[in-house]
DNA sequence: AATAAATTTTAGACAAATCTAAATATTTGT
DNA sequence: ACAAATATTTAGATTTGTCTAAAATTTATT
Protein backbone atom coordinates (compact mmCIF):
# COMPACT_ATOMS: atom_id res chain seq x y z
CA UNK A 1 0.00 0.00 0.00
CA UNK A 2 1.11 3.73 -0.57
CA UNK A 3 1.30 6.30 1.72
CA UNK A 4 -2.19 7.97 0.54
CA UNK A 5 -3.95 4.54 0.43
CA UNK A 6 -2.55 3.66 4.12
CA UNK A 7 -4.54 7.11 4.85
CA UNK A 8 -7.53 6.59 3.22
CA UNK A 9 -8.03 3.16 4.84
CA UNK A 10 -7.69 4.83 8.16
CA UNK A 11 -9.70 7.47 7.94
CA UNK A 12 -12.36 4.90 6.59
CA UNK A 13 -11.74 2.98 9.91
CA UNK A 14 -11.97 5.74 12.02
CA UNK A 15 -15.08 6.69 10.40
CA UNK A 16 -16.55 3.29 10.39
CA UNK A 17 -15.69 2.82 14.51
CA UNK A 18 -14.00 -0.11 13.58
CA UNK A 19 -16.64 -1.58 12.52
CA UNK A 20 -17.75 -2.32 8.73
CA UNK A 21 -19.99 0.68 9.25
CA UNK A 22 -20.80 2.57 5.51
CA UNK A 23 -19.01 5.97 5.60
CA UNK A 24 -20.42 8.60 3.26
CA UNK A 25 -17.66 10.33 0.65
CA UNK A 26 -17.95 13.40 2.04
CA UNK A 27 -17.47 12.16 5.62
CA UNK A 28 -13.97 11.07 4.21
CA UNK A 29 -13.23 14.23 2.48
CA UNK A 30 -13.49 16.00 5.90
CA UNK A 31 -11.36 13.74 7.89
CA UNK A 32 -9.31 13.98 5.19
CA UNK A 33 -9.02 17.40 4.44
CA UNK A 34 -9.39 16.87 1.05
CA UNK A 35 -12.18 17.03 -2.03
CA UNK A 36 -14.73 14.37 -2.44
CA UNK A 37 -14.28 14.11 -6.04
CA UNK A 38 -10.39 12.94 -4.60
CA UNK A 39 -11.94 10.46 -2.53
CA UNK A 40 -14.03 9.12 -5.06
CA UNK A 41 -10.98 8.15 -7.61
CA UNK A 42 -9.29 6.74 -4.23
CA UNK A 43 -12.56 4.47 -3.09
CA UNK A 44 -12.35 2.70 -6.77
CA UNK A 45 -8.81 2.09 -6.58
CA UNK A 46 -8.94 0.69 -3.30
CA UNK A 47 -12.04 -1.32 -4.48
CA UNK A 48 -10.26 -2.95 -7.44
CA UNK A 49 -7.86 -4.07 -5.03
CA UNK A 50 -10.01 -5.62 -3.03
CA UNK A 51 -9.38 -3.05 0.62
CA UNK A 52 -12.78 -1.65 0.83
CA UNK A 53 -16.22 -2.25 -0.54
CA UNK A 54 -17.79 0.14 -2.30
CA UNK A 55 -21.27 1.07 -4.72
CA UNK A 56 -21.40 4.71 -6.44
CA UNK A 57 -23.62 7.28 -4.34
CA UNK A 58 -24.09 4.37 -1.50
CA UNK A 59 -20.88 4.69 0.60
CA UNK A 60 -17.48 2.87 1.58
CA UNK A 61 -16.66 0.24 4.07
CA UNK A 62 -13.66 -2.19 4.43
CA UNK A 63 -13.08 -5.58 3.81
CA UNK A 64 -12.32 -8.18 5.57
CA UNK A 65 -8.75 -7.40 3.94
CA UNK A 66 -9.18 -3.72 4.57
CA UNK A 67 -9.56 -3.97 8.20
CA UNK A 68 -6.67 -6.31 8.84
CA UNK A 69 -4.46 -3.41 7.20
CA UNK A 70 -6.35 -0.96 9.00
CA UNK A 71 -5.73 -3.10 12.55
CA UNK A 72 -2.06 -2.57 11.96
CA UNK A 73 -1.50 0.69 10.83
CA UNK A 74 -3.84 1.49 14.78
CA UNK A 75 -0.90 -1.47 16.09
CA UNK A 76 1.95 0.35 14.53
CA UNK A 77 0.54 4.00 15.74
CA UNK A 78 0.37 3.22 19.08
CA UNK A 79 3.36 1.41 19.77
CA UNK A 80 4.83 4.32 18.33
CA UNK A 81 2.93 6.83 20.46
CA UNK A 82 3.96 4.78 23.18
CA UNK A 83 7.43 4.60 22.45
CA UNK A 84 8.05 8.37 22.30
CA UNK A 85 5.98 8.89 25.42
CA UNK A 86 7.69 6.24 27.50
CA UNK A 87 11.22 6.13 25.92
CA UNK A 88 12.24 9.75 24.43
CA UNK A 89 10.27 11.56 26.63
CA UNK A 90 7.67 13.41 24.52
CA UNK A 91 4.69 14.63 26.01
CA UNK A 92 0.86 13.26 25.76
CA UNK A 93 0.07 15.85 23.22
CA UNK A 94 3.68 15.97 21.03
CA UNK A 95 3.03 11.84 20.37
CA UNK A 96 0.23 11.84 17.53
CA UNK A 97 1.48 14.10 14.86
CA UNK A 98 4.97 12.00 14.96
CA UNK A 99 3.29 8.54 15.48
CA UNK A 100 1.27 9.69 12.34
CA UNK A 101 4.45 9.69 10.15
CA UNK A 102 6.10 6.54 11.67
CA UNK A 103 2.76 4.10 11.14
CA UNK A 104 4.42 3.75 7.72
CA UNK A 105 7.52 2.52 8.19
CA UNK A 106 7.60 -0.76 6.90
CA UNK A 107 9.12 -3.79 8.28
CA UNK A 108 7.61 -6.42 10.38
CA UNK A 109 10.53 -7.13 12.08
CA UNK A 110 10.86 -3.47 13.23
CA UNK A 111 7.34 -3.49 15.05
CA UNK A 112 7.68 -6.25 16.20
CA UNK A 113 10.65 -5.70 18.33
CA UNK A 114 9.59 -2.38 19.28
CA UNK A 115 6.96 -4.27 21.13
CA UNK A 116 9.04 -6.47 22.57
CA UNK A 117 10.86 -3.29 23.72
CA UNK A 118 8.39 -1.97 25.34
CA UNK A 119 6.96 -4.91 27.41
CA UNK A 120 3.88 -5.59 24.96
CA UNK A 121 2.06 -3.11 26.66
CA UNK A 122 -2.04 -3.11 25.96
CA UNK A 123 -2.79 0.97 25.62
CA UNK A 124 -1.18 3.95 24.26
CA UNK A 125 -0.57 7.23 26.00
CA UNK A 126 -4.64 8.18 25.57
CA UNK A 127 -5.86 4.69 26.58
CA UNK A 128 -6.97 3.26 23.83
CA UNK A 129 -6.07 -0.15 23.18
CA UNK A 130 -3.61 -2.04 21.12
CA UNK A 131 -3.71 -4.71 19.01
CA UNK A 132 -2.14 -7.72 19.12
CA UNK A 133 -0.30 -9.04 15.85
CA UNK A 134 -3.08 -10.71 14.64
CA UNK A 135 -5.50 -7.62 15.46
CA UNK A 136 -6.91 -8.61 18.34
CA UNK A 137 -7.71 -6.19 21.15
CA UNK A 138 -9.82 -5.14 24.52
CA UNK A 139 -12.52 -2.86 24.37
CA UNK A 140 -11.96 0.61 26.09
CA UNK A 141 -14.89 2.94 27.93
CA UNK A 142 -14.92 6.48 29.14
CA UNK A 143 -16.06 7.42 32.00
CA UNK A 144 -16.22 10.24 34.43
CA UNK A 145 -13.96 9.30 37.59
CA UNK A 146 -16.70 9.50 40.13
CA UNK A 147 -18.80 6.74 38.49
CA UNK A 148 -16.24 3.88 38.23
CA UNK A 149 -16.46 1.20 41.41
CA UNK A 150 -13.41 0.92 43.56
CA UNK A 151 -10.48 -0.97 42.19
CA UNK A 152 -10.71 0.25 38.86
CA UNK A 153 -7.32 1.78 36.85
CA UNK A 154 -7.81 3.75 33.81
CA UNK A 155 -5.92 6.32 32.12
CA UNK A 156 -7.06 10.29 32.53
CA UNK A 157 -8.31 11.10 28.91
CA UNK A 158 -10.45 14.82 29.54
CA UNK A 159 -11.92 17.05 31.51
CA UNK A 160 -15.15 18.63 31.50
CA UNK A 161 -14.36 21.86 33.02
CA UNK A 162 -11.61 23.58 31.54
CA UNK A 163 -11.35 26.71 33.92
CA UNK A 164 -8.61 27.97 35.33
CA UNK A 165 -8.51 27.44 38.80
CA UNK A 166 -9.39 23.61 37.50
CA UNK A 167 -6.68 23.22 35.44
CA UNK A 168 -4.32 24.94 38.23
CA UNK A 169 -5.83 22.39 40.85
CA UNK A 170 -4.66 19.53 38.52
CA UNK A 171 -1.35 21.02 37.93
CA UNK A 172 -0.47 21.59 41.75
CA UNK A 173 -1.69 17.54 42.65
CA UNK A 174 0.56 16.61 39.74
CA UNK A 175 -2.44 15.17 37.53
CA UNK A 176 -2.00 15.07 33.71
CA UNK A 177 -3.64 13.72 30.49
CA UNK A 178 -2.29 10.68 29.91
CA UNK A 179 -1.62 9.37 33.84
CA UNK A 180 -2.46 6.52 34.82
CA UNK A 181 -5.61 6.89 37.98
CA UNK A 182 -6.57 3.68 40.11
CA UNK A 183 -9.50 4.33 42.58
CA UNK A 184 -8.20 2.84 45.82
CA UNK A 185 -11.19 3.84 48.35
CA UNK A 186 -14.21 6.22 48.33
CA UNK A 187 -15.55 8.05 51.62
CA UNK A 188 -19.37 7.36 51.84
CA UNK A 189 -20.27 10.41 54.01
CA UNK A 190 -19.09 12.56 51.06
CA UNK A 191 -18.15 10.30 47.93
CA UNK A 192 -14.77 12.10 47.89
CA UNK A 193 -12.39 9.70 46.36
CA UNK A 194 -8.72 8.14 47.73
CA UNK A 195 -6.98 7.94 44.17
CA UNK A 196 -3.50 6.98 43.48
CA UNK A 197 -2.11 9.15 40.33
CA UNK A 198 1.31 7.55 38.61
CA UNK A 199 2.88 7.00 42.30
CA UNK A 200 1.14 9.22 44.80
CA UNK A 201 -2.06 8.93 46.81
CA UNK A 202 -4.10 11.66 47.10
CA UNK A 203 -7.62 12.89 47.91
CA UNK A 204 -10.15 14.74 45.69
CA UNK A 205 -14.46 15.49 46.54
CA UNK A 206 -16.47 14.04 44.10
CA UNK A 207 -16.58 17.28 42.72
CA UNK A 208 -13.51 16.95 40.82
CA UNK A 209 -13.75 13.59 40.35
CA UNK A 210 -17.21 14.34 38.41
CA UNK A 211 -14.66 16.85 35.89
CA UNK A 212 -11.97 13.74 35.28
CA UNK A 213 -12.67 11.29 32.25
CA UNK A 214 -10.86 8.42 32.57
CA UNK A 215 -10.65 5.37 29.85
CA UNK A 216 -11.27 1.76 31.08
CA UNK A 217 -9.37 -1.38 29.69
CA UNK A 218 -12.84 -3.60 29.84
CA UNK B 1 12.08 18.32 0.35
CA UNK B 2 9.76 15.70 -0.62
CA UNK B 3 11.06 12.08 0.19
CA UNK B 4 12.38 11.69 -3.40
CA UNK B 5 14.66 14.73 -3.38
CA UNK B 6 16.22 14.09 -0.29
CA UNK B 7 17.08 10.39 -1.72
CA UNK B 8 18.68 12.46 -4.82
CA UNK B 9 20.40 14.72 -2.00
CA UNK B 10 21.76 11.71 -0.48
CA UNK B 11 22.96 9.70 -3.21
CA UNK B 12 25.33 13.08 -4.48
CA UNK B 13 26.72 13.39 -1.07
CA UNK B 14 27.57 9.82 -1.00
CA UNK B 15 29.02 10.08 -4.58
CA UNK B 16 30.61 13.24 -3.81
CA UNK B 17 32.39 11.62 -0.93
CA UNK B 18 31.13 14.55 1.56
CA UNK B 19 32.81 16.68 -0.32
CA UNK B 20 31.94 19.24 -3.21
CA UNK B 21 32.58 17.28 -5.62
CA UNK B 22 30.90 17.24 -8.89
CA UNK B 23 29.32 13.83 -10.00
CA UNK B 24 28.20 12.76 -13.54
CA UNK B 25 24.64 12.25 -14.26
CA UNK B 26 24.81 8.43 -15.19
CA UNK B 27 27.13 7.85 -11.43
CA UNK B 28 23.98 9.24 -10.22
CA UNK B 29 21.10 7.14 -12.43
CA UNK B 30 23.36 3.93 -11.37
CA UNK B 31 23.42 5.16 -7.61
CA UNK B 32 19.45 5.26 -7.40
CA UNK B 33 19.08 2.50 -9.88
CA UNK B 34 17.04 4.78 -12.13
CA UNK B 35 17.49 6.74 -16.19
CA UNK B 36 19.56 9.15 -16.35
CA UNK B 37 17.12 11.35 -18.05
CA UNK B 38 15.22 11.50 -14.91
CA UNK B 39 18.24 12.50 -12.81
CA UNK B 40 18.55 15.43 -14.96
CA UNK B 41 15.18 16.40 -14.78
CA UNK B 42 15.40 16.09 -10.59
CA UNK B 43 18.91 18.04 -10.81
CA UNK B 44 17.06 20.61 -12.72
CA UNK B 45 14.41 20.97 -9.82
CA UNK B 46 16.99 20.99 -7.49
CA UNK B 47 19.35 23.63 -8.71
CA UNK B 48 16.16 25.94 -8.88
CA UNK B 49 15.93 25.18 -5.10
CA UNK B 50 19.33 26.19 -4.42
CA UNK B 51 20.35 22.47 -3.39
CA UNK B 52 22.92 21.92 -6.16
CA UNK B 53 25.40 23.40 -8.57
CA UNK B 54 24.28 22.35 -11.92
CA UNK B 55 25.87 23.12 -15.19
CA UNK B 56 24.42 20.99 -18.43
CA UNK B 57 26.51 18.45 -19.24
CA UNK B 58 29.05 19.11 -16.33
CA UNK B 59 27.72 17.06 -13.54
CA UNK B 60 26.31 18.44 -10.30
CA UNK B 61 27.73 19.45 -6.86
CA UNK B 62 25.95 20.38 -3.87
CA UNK B 63 25.52 23.83 -2.12
CA UNK B 64 26.45 24.70 1.22
CA UNK B 65 22.66 24.21 1.91
CA UNK B 66 22.50 20.63 0.10
CA UNK B 67 25.70 19.53 2.40
CA UNK B 68 23.58 20.68 4.97
CA UNK B 69 20.62 18.26 4.21
CA UNK B 70 22.55 15.61 3.31
CA UNK B 71 24.57 16.02 6.41
CA UNK B 72 20.82 16.07 8.43
CA UNK B 73 19.86 12.74 6.43
CA UNK B 74 23.05 11.10 7.23
CA UNK B 75 22.88 12.27 11.43
CA UNK B 76 19.36 10.40 10.96
CA UNK B 77 20.15 7.50 9.27
CA UNK B 78 22.79 6.48 11.80
CA UNK B 79 21.21 7.32 14.51
CA UNK B 80 18.68 4.63 13.96
CA UNK B 81 20.71 2.11 13.25
CA UNK B 82 22.35 2.70 16.64
CA UNK B 83 19.10 2.26 17.75
CA UNK B 84 17.78 -0.39 16.14
CA UNK B 85 20.89 -2.56 16.85
CA UNK B 86 21.38 -1.45 20.50
CA UNK B 87 17.77 -1.29 21.50
CA UNK B 88 15.85 -3.25 19.19
CA UNK B 89 18.30 -6.25 18.94
CA UNK B 90 18.88 -5.88 14.95
CA UNK B 91 21.80 -7.51 13.55
CA UNK B 92 24.34 -5.87 11.52
CA UNK B 93 23.07 -6.41 8.13
CA UNK B 94 19.67 -5.51 8.89
CA UNK B 95 20.24 -2.03 10.15
CA UNK B 96 20.20 -0.30 6.98
CA UNK B 97 16.93 -0.72 4.60
CA UNK B 98 14.65 -0.11 7.98
CA UNK B 99 17.30 3.54 8.60
CA UNK B 100 16.72 4.38 4.71
CA UNK B 101 13.10 4.69 5.70
CA UNK B 102 13.44 6.13 9.25
CA UNK B 103 15.53 8.68 7.93
CA UNK B 104 12.63 10.42 6.25
CA UNK B 105 10.58 11.10 9.18
CA UNK B 106 10.30 14.65 9.94
CA UNK B 107 10.69 16.21 13.50
CA UNK B 108 13.37 17.82 14.98
CA UNK B 109 12.62 16.92 18.67
CA UNK B 110 12.43 13.17 17.32
CA UNK B 111 15.96 12.86 16.12
CA UNK B 112 17.54 14.93 19.20
CA UNK B 113 15.34 12.83 21.93
CA UNK B 114 16.64 9.61 19.87
CA UNK B 115 20.77 10.94 20.00
CA UNK B 116 20.10 11.48 24.05
CA UNK B 117 18.47 8.51 24.96
CA UNK B 118 21.49 6.49 22.93
CA UNK B 119 24.02 8.52 24.44
CA UNK B 120 25.08 10.87 22.07
CA UNK B 121 26.85 8.37 20.29
CA UNK B 122 29.78 9.04 18.11
CA UNK B 123 29.26 6.08 14.90
CA UNK B 124 26.66 3.96 13.92
CA UNK B 125 27.23 -0.21 14.30
CA UNK B 126 29.01 0.14 10.54
CA UNK B 127 31.56 2.44 12.49
CA UNK B 128 31.03 5.26 10.50
CA UNK B 129 30.22 8.94 12.53
CA UNK B 130 27.59 10.60 13.42
CA UNK B 131 27.13 13.75 12.54
CA UNK B 132 26.65 16.54 15.39
CA UNK B 133 23.17 18.58 14.82
CA UNK B 134 25.20 21.15 13.35
CA UNK B 135 27.02 19.07 10.67
CA UNK B 136 30.69 18.27 12.45
CA UNK B 137 31.78 14.88 12.63
CA UNK B 138 35.07 13.05 13.54
CA UNK B 139 36.77 11.51 10.48
CA UNK B 140 37.39 7.59 10.23
CA UNK B 141 39.95 5.61 8.49
CA UNK B 142 39.71 1.72 7.78
CA UNK B 143 42.77 -0.77 8.90
CA UNK B 144 43.86 -3.67 9.41
CA UNK B 145 43.99 -5.33 13.01
CA UNK B 146 47.37 -5.89 12.53
CA UNK B 147 48.47 -2.36 11.43
CA UNK B 148 47.24 -0.52 14.25
CA UNK B 149 49.15 0.53 17.50
CA UNK B 150 48.58 -0.67 20.98
CA UNK B 151 45.33 0.53 22.73
CA UNK B 152 43.42 1.41 19.39
CA UNK B 153 39.58 0.54 19.50
CA UNK B 154 37.73 0.30 16.48
CA UNK B 155 34.31 -1.48 14.80
CA UNK B 156 35.01 -4.90 13.41
CA UNK B 157 33.64 -3.65 9.58
CA UNK B 158 34.88 -6.44 7.38
CA UNK B 159 37.26 -9.34 6.54
CA UNK B 160 39.73 -10.12 3.63
CA UNK B 161 39.66 -13.48 3.79
CA UNK B 162 36.13 -14.83 3.77
CA UNK B 163 36.80 -18.88 3.85
CA UNK B 164 34.56 -21.04 5.66
CA UNK B 165 37.76 -21.94 8.23
CA UNK B 166 38.06 -18.37 8.86
CA UNK B 167 34.38 -17.54 9.31
CA UNK B 168 33.95 -20.58 11.54
CA UNK B 169 37.08 -19.37 13.73
CA UNK B 170 35.55 -15.84 14.34
CA UNK B 171 32.12 -17.39 14.84
CA UNK B 172 34.07 -19.62 17.73
CA UNK B 173 35.47 -16.90 19.17
CA UNK B 174 32.34 -14.61 19.39
CA UNK B 175 33.36 -12.00 16.81
CA UNK B 176 30.98 -10.37 14.13
CA UNK B 177 30.68 -7.47 12.30
CA UNK B 178 29.30 -4.61 14.10
CA UNK B 179 31.99 -5.62 17.00
CA UNK B 180 33.47 -3.04 19.10
CA UNK B 181 37.62 -4.25 19.03
CA UNK B 182 40.18 -3.02 21.63
CA UNK B 183 43.93 -3.86 21.18
CA UNK B 184 44.99 -4.72 24.43
CA UNK B 185 48.63 -5.71 23.70
CA UNK B 186 51.28 -7.15 21.50
CA UNK B 187 53.32 -10.31 21.49
CA UNK B 188 56.95 -9.38 20.37
CA UNK B 189 57.63 -13.16 19.33
CA UNK B 190 55.59 -13.08 16.89
CA UNK B 191 53.34 -10.39 16.83
CA UNK B 192 50.48 -12.16 18.04
CA UNK B 193 47.72 -9.99 19.82
CA UNK B 194 46.25 -9.73 23.02
CA UNK B 195 42.82 -8.07 21.86
CA UNK B 196 39.20 -7.06 23.80
CA UNK B 197 36.19 -8.05 21.89
CA UNK B 198 32.70 -6.79 23.50
CA UNK B 199 33.60 -7.91 26.97
CA UNK B 200 35.89 -10.91 26.58
CA UNK B 201 39.52 -10.76 26.44
CA UNK B 202 41.04 -13.05 23.54
CA UNK B 203 44.53 -13.96 21.99
CA UNK B 204 44.79 -13.96 18.25
CA UNK B 205 47.91 -14.39 15.97
CA UNK B 206 48.89 -12.17 13.06
CA UNK B 207 47.61 -14.09 10.37
CA UNK B 208 44.03 -13.45 11.82
CA UNK B 209 44.71 -10.32 12.64
CA UNK B 210 46.11 -9.32 9.35
CA UNK B 211 42.55 -10.66 7.66
CA UNK B 212 40.07 -8.03 9.87
CA UNK B 213 39.72 -4.24 9.02
CA UNK B 214 38.92 -1.96 11.87
CA UNK B 215 37.26 0.92 11.11
CA UNK B 216 39.07 3.66 13.91
CA UNK B 217 37.83 7.46 14.78
CA UNK B 218 40.66 9.37 14.79
C1' DA C 1 -45.24 13.89 -5.89
C1' DA C 2 -42.56 17.51 -7.63
C1' DT C 3 -39.03 20.52 -6.94
C1' DA C 4 -35.19 22.29 -4.24
C1' DA C 5 -31.07 21.21 -1.78
C1' DA C 6 -27.40 18.45 -0.77
C1' DT C 7 -24.32 14.80 -2.02
C1' DT C 8 -21.64 12.22 -5.14
C1' DT C 9 -19.65 11.17 -9.50
C1' DT C 10 -17.65 12.23 -14.00
C1' DA C 11 -14.80 14.68 -17.19
C1' DG C 12 -10.95 17.09 -18.04
C1' DA C 13 -6.78 19.45 -16.25
C1' DC C 14 -2.52 19.69 -13.46
C1' DA C 15 1.87 18.75 -10.79
C1' DA C 16 5.38 15.39 -9.41
C1' DA C 17 8.28 11.86 -10.68
C1' DT C 18 9.25 8.74 -13.85
C1' DC C 19 10.10 6.55 -18.60
C1' DT C 20 11.35 5.88 -23.88
C1' DA C 21 13.22 7.50 -27.92
C1' DA C 22 15.42 11.04 -30.36
C1' DA C 23 18.60 14.85 -30.45
C1' DT C 24 22.76 17.02 -28.83
C1' DA C 25 27.14 17.45 -26.56
C1' DT C 26 31.44 15.56 -24.95
C1' DT C 27 35.12 12.33 -24.86
C1' DT C 28 38.07 8.89 -26.90
C1' DG C 29 40.85 6.44 -30.22
C1' DT C 30 43.60 6.42 -34.00
C1' DA D 1 41.78 16.39 -35.89
C1' DC D 2 37.95 13.80 -36.92
C1' DA D 3 35.00 9.89 -36.67
C1' DA D 4 33.08 6.71 -33.37
C1' DA D 5 31.63 5.84 -28.90
C1' DT D 6 29.75 7.50 -24.76
C1' DA D 7 27.25 10.63 -21.93
C1' DT D 8 23.63 13.93 -21.35
C1' DT D 9 19.66 16.45 -22.40
C1' DT D 10 15.16 17.27 -24.60
C1' DA D 11 10.58 16.13 -26.05
C1' DG D 12 6.69 13.77 -25.33
C1' DA D 13 4.16 10.07 -22.82
C1' DT D 14 2.72 7.72 -18.38
C1' DT D 15 1.28 7.05 -13.54
C1' DT D 16 -0.35 8.70 -9.11
C1' DG D 17 -2.89 11.68 -6.58
C1' DT D 18 -5.03 15.78 -6.68
C1' DC D 19 -8.22 19.67 -8.25
C1' DT D 20 -12.35 22.45 -10.54
C1' DA D 21 -16.53 22.62 -12.77
C1' DA D 22 -20.33 20.32 -14.59
C1' DA D 23 -23.51 16.40 -14.56
C1' DA D 24 -25.99 12.87 -12.14
C1' DT D 25 -28.10 10.92 -8.12
C1' DT D 26 -30.12 10.94 -3.65
C1' DT D 27 -32.48 13.24 0.14
C1' DA D 28 -35.38 16.80 1.98
C1' DT D 29 -39.24 20.07 1.68
C1' DT D 30 -43.46 21.79 0.72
Amino acid sequence: MTLSEEDYIKAIYHLGRGANAKVSTNAVAEEMATKPSSVTDMVKKLAEKGVVNYRPYKGVSLTEYGQRIALSLVRKHRLWEVFLLEKLGFSWDEVHDVAEQLEHIKSEKLIDQLDKHLGYPEVDPHGDPIPSKNGEFKKTIKKLLNEVPIGTSGICVGVNDSSPPFLKFLDKNNIALGDTIVVIDKEEFDESLYIKVRATDIHISNQIASNLYLKITE
